[in-house]
DNA sequence: TGCTAATCGAGACGGTACGTCTAGTCTTTTT
DNA sequence: AAAAAGACTAGACGTACCGTCTCGATTAGCA
């Protein structure tokens, strides 16, 4: 994460300064980390990012539209494929929870839900997001489906919105140092209640 | 929702004014249902309770006292109690829905949640009422439990904790209008999953 | 200066309580010695003299007289008579600006003067006040005259109000400290300007 | 004294808008006119420029710059020069009491030294003023000096500042109306005493 | 090669809200 | 009746951000 060059960008001409836009996403991603939510304020990163407001304003017509963008540029959680649905799950959620812990995702995502309660086009972002992440969870499931570890009948994306749901509760409710027996029990709670000998 | 007299409210000695304390809370709420989040302000709620702010910080340190105190007067959720804990638990998230739907609840508790994200106040007052909470929802299954439906060594908190995670996420993503096909699957998945005769 | 007890004053009944009001003057006194006219205000002296609001605004309608009761509580200062006009107008002054200096009533005066720009009582109790004064000091001067050093048709409360002009703009001004030369110089002029020999 | 159009003023770029700088200064001098120092804050000045809290702050760090400013902006007294000290400076005391009295300045320079009882900023700002009007008064009499009216050794200074004290006292306390003979008394007995004859 | 046009940093602008302070009024309780 | 206590409405304080605006400098691509 390289720190800004003493000398000021300056225009690249008419056209939109590579340096400058990631400058601006750094200097969120680290205004997050250090201040969080409540010092994330477009002034601040354009203070941290040595850029003007109206750059900021030009390309993220909002709050959300940056801190989407933020949450995006950072690398993905890898979802685990064991060949077992429970410890797929298990991992994933820990693998997640870690994620947000150590980096400054938490707070971005965070930071992206709370937006999205009072900004319209924050919400519309933040749904669209999530929609893409259900189906992705939910291949975890069709996979266990494919392999007869799940009923035919059981509807991936509920179960998906299942985990999902325990995930971001944890996350907005501070209990990211979850342990793993509490985890896994939530997990075997739903992995059996759709598994394929059961229904 | 009567209106505030032409007269002032005054003091009534050296207590607190039932008056003003009602006036501030209703102001509040009427605020957050027609201004949402986003307009919720201390000065808003002043202006409308035609109240000094120092009045409101008197009683309330931080807006996320005000919108708990709003959130705890409104009528609670009925818990049902059909002997049957997939009924329960489905009753319970449709009357909890329906509540947040049609009332400003949704709101409110919508608005709490964001304010815990960037206010530890709010973040500690929001643990404290959800502990309260989870324990409540974890009477449904305690209740199973004894009635024999649901396995002895299932960690009802756990449970709870399931069911307020999907309900939270509803809220959240402005899917309080969710029908009963998928409420009920994603209490069945779960109430399979830790009944008697599964585990 | 005693502090005030750890219990509480209490009413005496029916009648003013004198415990209660040399508290509040004291309180006062200290504030303005403290904190300057910057801090003086009703609150401070209430907390102060562990007083209510409403016991002072009973019996000081104003901010104004409260400071003028203070000033006048303290000791005046020595009007001199050396038989020689200039000797009493210098040593007059330099009495009047160590006063200022080295006790509170400086501050007193400096927030009387101040308060009366804004507060019509003030002006008033202030007019009375110095209207009293200039009488005083022109004693100095009818003894000069009666003396024989200044001229009949001298107006002593002319004479009186160029002096105290000089004290108040130094008050004013943060020019207490000035040096004897300058004190002296000033009177000097006056003093000749006026002696009998001349007009 | 024209009114701001309908239409706001806007930012003009990195720079200040010597529009708004205008409006401001009129309103303040507007709300002293109309309500006296009592009434004089910047939050009223503010809603009388239509501009905002935080330009008014930008550029008069106190209220005590801003009254400054709106003193220095009206017209100078008129320092005579008719070849006779006496009339000189019953000229100018004359002139003087005239501008105070008859337009708004009496006002704002009343508030001025009120200020500068309670805030340290002011009383650095009217030190400065009143350190560069006391070379100019003394200028009358530096005059008077060349001409052979007044005695070598006479501090220039020192008449300057009996001369400004009287006037003001009168200021302070509402004596703007004194009368020619008072007024020449005072002044006749000062140049007296300083006159080459004499010492 | 010189002109146009979009972008950059900078920072002022009118506003709104913050959380704190004081003003002056009020009522209850205690003496 | 008067005292203390402290709550009440009201509004100013000085600060932080909001989102918009205009500037002058910069540079690519079109003419």
């Amino acid at each position: 994460m390289h720190e800004a060059a003493d000398t000021a960008r300056k225009s690249i001409g008419a056209r939109r300064n590579p340096d400058s836009c990631v400058a601006i996403l750094e200097a969120a991603e680290a205004v997050l980390a250090e201040a969080g939510y409540a010092g994330f304020s477009i002034e601040a990163v354009a203070r941290r990012a040595r850029a003007g407001k109206p750059t900021i304003y030009r390309w993220w017509p909002s709050k959300a539209a940056l801190l989407l963008e933020v949450y995006q540029r950072q690398k993905r959680v890898a979802v685990p494929d064991t060949g077992n649905l429970e410890e797929d799950l298990v991992g994933f959620l820990q693998n997640l929870f870690a994620h947000w812990r150590d980096t400054s995702s938490g707070n971005v995502f965070r930071s992206l839900i709370a937006e999205a309660q009072s900004d319209r086009h924050a919400s519309a972002a933040l749904a669209d997001y999530t929609g893409g992440r259900r189906a992705h969870t939910g291949q975890m499931v069709e996979r266990a489906k494919a392999r007869g570890e799940v009923a035919l009948d059981v509807d991936a994306a509920v179960v998906a919105d299942l985990i999902a749901s325990f995930a971001w509760r944890h996350l907005l409710t501070d209990r990211l140092d979850e342990d793993e027996v509490t985890i896994r029990a939530a997990v075997r709670y739903v992995v059996h209640g759709i598994s394929r000998d059961r229904m």
